[in-house]
RNA sequence: GCUGGAAUCGUCUAGUGGCAAUGACAAGAGACUGUAAAUCUCUCGGCUUCGGCCUUCGUAGGUUCGAGUCCUACUUCCAGCA
């Protein structure tokens, strides 16, 4: 079982330190989007830098490309990526949901690769196989995500997840059975996975593919809260090491969503809010509603399109006005972009099209929510939450 | 100097008698939440009571119901020949 220390709690919210085969994940923490076993425009050592505690793959995007034998063979997605450091991988469930021509059957999805046109399905038990190939330290049960006005087609999506869910959590212990690193013991003849065993230094060497691997169960439900009650109640129900929240999409409601869910939801396990992140005051309703880690490719998508994150709200430094701006992007932050270069400089950087621009601007966005988590959590410890929202958000959104 | 060719919105460009005029870039703005996203959308002659009105395709004339398109002259540029 995943180990999950929980060092202060105030109301739902709580910090703690997930304890990963590679290191640890202090919480609540944003986790990098990092798709194709990258963070868009930034190398590894710069994610360091900035204070990332850990990233977030994608079981689709590795599966077309370059394969997840491939990564197997390089000692798994830690090793092959130079990360180092705890891994997630997703678990291909949102491309159902966001790509064109996906078929879904009660045994998975099949998709079209949107590189070739190659078809190929992912089932439940394929997306175990896939992601035990790539050897992240946390999986994600394969789901199916639904976005409907109508009830009854959430409802279908979130039992069907369920149905998935079982057939994950299976999967998900045959294979922890074949690994060499697992003990096992016997029960009443039938061979069960133990605790994965967690002794020893952490490893922040080469990697291995077959170490131990978690699963985080995804509760669905869309926007009902008696959906999400009964999404939540099943997966904590099963067998797992976490769960992710996934399927939301509009901020509205969340606070009550998240409070139906994660009072369901098991204390002494990790919960992660899946894909949210793009406005601050989403991971402060988060935090605050006892979510633990956040994943979102907004921050580095917006960088690379020129929108950028200060205390005073997003701005965008393609805007003319910033052409003889020689302030620094945001005075109180410590990314190299803002200790080293001004708003004249990115703005021309941005409308001449340089590489470099997209560097700094990502480098600064994922800093930004970085920083903000990891103050949320100082907040926690500090018992200095409320402050701390208040002060952030009437500025940010003032 | 002669002979051809060419001049269109910041730039390049489409346009061969019905045109405020094509496309690209540039410019201005917006969007982006488990990434088919270094992407996408909108605006881009002026005014407008949103029905239109006015001014535009090097300059000046002309033909025509109608000219960016045809004719004449001029100006500038390009090529070739002297």
């Amino acid at each position: 079982m995943l180990k999950f220390d929980i060092e202060k709690k105030s109301g739902l919210a709580r910090a703690g330190i997930i304890h990963t085969p590679h290191g640890d994940i202090k919480t609540p923490a944003f986790v990098g989007a990092a798709t194709r076993a990258t963070v868009k425009a930034l190398t590894m050592k710069e994610m360091r830098e900035l204070g990332s505690q850990a990233i977030l793959a994608n079981t689709y995007h590795l599966l077309l490309a370059p394969g997840t034998d491939l990564i197997k063979e390089a000692g798994g997605l830690a090793e092959f990526s130079s990360w180092h450091g705890p891994t997630f991988t997703d678990s291909g469930g949102f491309q159902i949901f966001s790509l064109p021509d996906v078929k879904i059957t009660e045994n998975g999805a099949k998709f079209k690769s949107h590189i070739n046109g190659d078809k190929f399905e992912m089932t439940p038990e394929s997306s175990m196989q896939a992601q035990w190939a790539i050897g992240a330290d946390i999986h994600m049960a394969f789901d199916q995500l639904a976005k409907s006005e109508n009830k009854k087609d959430m409802e279908d999506a979130m039992h069907r997840t369920h149905r998935w869910l079982d057939r994950c959590v299976e999967e998900h212990h045959r294979l922890l059975l074949k690994n060499k690193r697992c003990e096992v013991i016997r029960d009443n003849g039938s061979e069960i996975a133990s605790e994965a065993r967690n002794d020893g230094p952490e490893r922040s060497g080469p990697s291995n593919a077959c170490s131990e691997q978690y699963l985080y169960a995804v509760v669905q439900g869309g926007t009902f809260n008696d959906l999400r009650a009964e999404s939540a109640r099943y997966s904590a129900s099963k067998d797992v090491d976490g769960f992710g929240i996934g399927g939301v999409f509009v901020a509205d409601g969340m606070p009550e969503m998240l409070q139906t869910v994660n009072s369901i939801l098991p204390e002494e396990k990790p919960r992660h809010l899946l894909g949210m992140g793009q406005e601050p005051i989403d991971l402060f309703i988060g935090a605050e509603n006892g979510c633990d880690t956040f994943d979102c490719v907004a921050p580095t998508r917006m960088a690379r399109n020129g929108s950028l994150y200060t205390l005073d709200g997003r701005i965008n430094i393609k805007n003319a006005k910033y052409k003889n701006d020689f302030t620094p992007l945001m005075p109180e932050c410590d990314c190299e972009c803002c200790k080293n270069y001004n708003r004249a400089y990115l703005h021309h950087l941005f409308k001449t099209d340089e590489i470099t621009a997209k560097v700094l601007a990502s480098i600064h966005n994922e800093r930004f929510v970085v920083s903000v988590v990891n103050k949320i959590r100082e907040s926690i410890l500090n018992n200095t939450f409320e402050e701390y929202k208040k002060e952030f958000l009437d500025r940010y959104y003032k």
